[in-house]
DNA sequence: GCAAAAGTGTTTCCCCTACACCCATGG
DNA sequence: CCATGGGTGTAGGGGAAACACTTTTGC
């Protein structure tokens, strides 16, 4: 019987690939609706995906590549699940983000499709569990914030929610939980351009000092 | 400029380890407890943990390592997350695991300790990631059963949520939740040992095919 | 008959739901 | 003044939480 010595290389080598799955919500159109980013190739669209390099950390590897191929920053970033190593030996650690729209226009390559788009079967299944992990977390936690711009009205807040969670809810009862929770601040009123019809909506912020102060108390956001 | 050649074999080279929190409950002291599987090592404890073998599915490796070094079999076993690449290029995904104690006695070098145990910073990390899980997940899946006999009385249960949650629950509550969710099937009545004293308790099965058929119309368990 | 453990029913209260009207602005 | 969109309050019902006594067994 030999002693195996102890070595300081890898063994059993595999390649980790991080890939993402990006939604953002599509306010322009009525109902607003949820879109996923996908990246035109030759063959269709994928979603976008990366090789981790030596000693890189994950999430920054998924930044990564969302800053390079599609010029998004500051996204709310989230590790979802790790695929078992295909054939080649490439392991894929799924990550979601969100992120809000806002002015940006998408990069170049890249493009905003409606849920669920056409892709091939893996990013399918990446993409179903990421929807699930949404619509589930959504209502925990108060992350769809990452969804709208810093400033936003109660009216495209239950928006975003009737768009993830694909169901109408309640405007009174909806600003009654959003409100009585005591995580927004009231911030003004929309300024109103030509063409915008009605009544002046409120602007609120997020307010993340409270919202940390209340989940040490034990507190809960829910909706 | 020159064409990179495509390879078949493997880029940037990560070492996969997979890792393993397994829950037991200790239904010997009173109150019952929530235990964690360790292996002993020359210098204190550490989580059950192997190398992923080429091609290798990650839960496979998970449950290889606990039948080979712990002789368990047949466990609940969820992935949790993975970790960024130490400085040797591993990375870990980490696992949780429920099992019932039964009657097994735990394997030489394995030892059952009541959480939180004395661990290394990482794997501390790590129990500490997996035991927010199982208080969450518990809630709103039947995932405790898994660390139940399969016969089980509603005492025996409660003191499970007891021992996950660490608060003490209403019995009668906690009889009339568990029996109006319609998945729990009476078997009969427990047998008395010499020295068992009072009243003797309810049999149950958790109904698994009864699960199903509620879970597939949308209803959900929760506690 | 006493101690130990298991089983069961009722009331209260709060929160979630359902639901309709008034307000502010642009044209 | 009319159309558009935003804001607010109330009443009722269902489920969760609080709570105490009876039953069965071993000794």
């Amino acid at each position: 019987m030999t002693m195996t010595p102890k070595r300081s290389i890898s063994l059993e080598p595999h390649t980790i690939r991080v890939q993402c799955a990006v939604f953002g919500i599509d306010f322009e159109k009525s109902p607003p609706g949820l879109d996923v980013l996908v990246l035109r190739e030759e063959a269709g669209f994928v979603l976008p995906s990366v090789v981790v390099g030596a000693g890189e950390q994950l999430v920054k590897a998924a930044a990564r590549v969302l800053r390079d191929r599609a010029g998004l920053r500051d996204l709310y970033l989230e590790q979802l699940y790790t695929y078992d190593p295909d054939k080649e030996g490439i392991v894929r650690v799924a990550y979601y983000a969100l992120t809000s729209r806002d002015d940006r226009d998408p990069a170049v390559g890249t493009e905003w499709h409606r849920v669920p788009p056409g892709l091939g079967a893996r990013d399918v299944t990446m993409l179903d569990r990421a929807l699930l992990r949404l619509r589930s977390k959504v209502r925990y936690e108060p992350i769809g914030f990452s969804m709208l711009p810093d400033r936003f009205t109660m009216p495209q807040l239950r928006n975003l929610y009737e768009a993830i969670l694909g169901m109408s809810l309640d405007d009174r009862n909806f600003a009654k939980r959003m409100l009585s929770m005591g995580i927004l601040r009231r911030v003004g009123e929309s300024k109103r351009g030509p063409g915008d019809q009605g009544r002046p909506a409120t602007i609120y912020e997020f307010d993340n000092v409270r919202y940390e102060a209340l989940k040490k108390k034990g507190w809960s956001f829910e909706v």
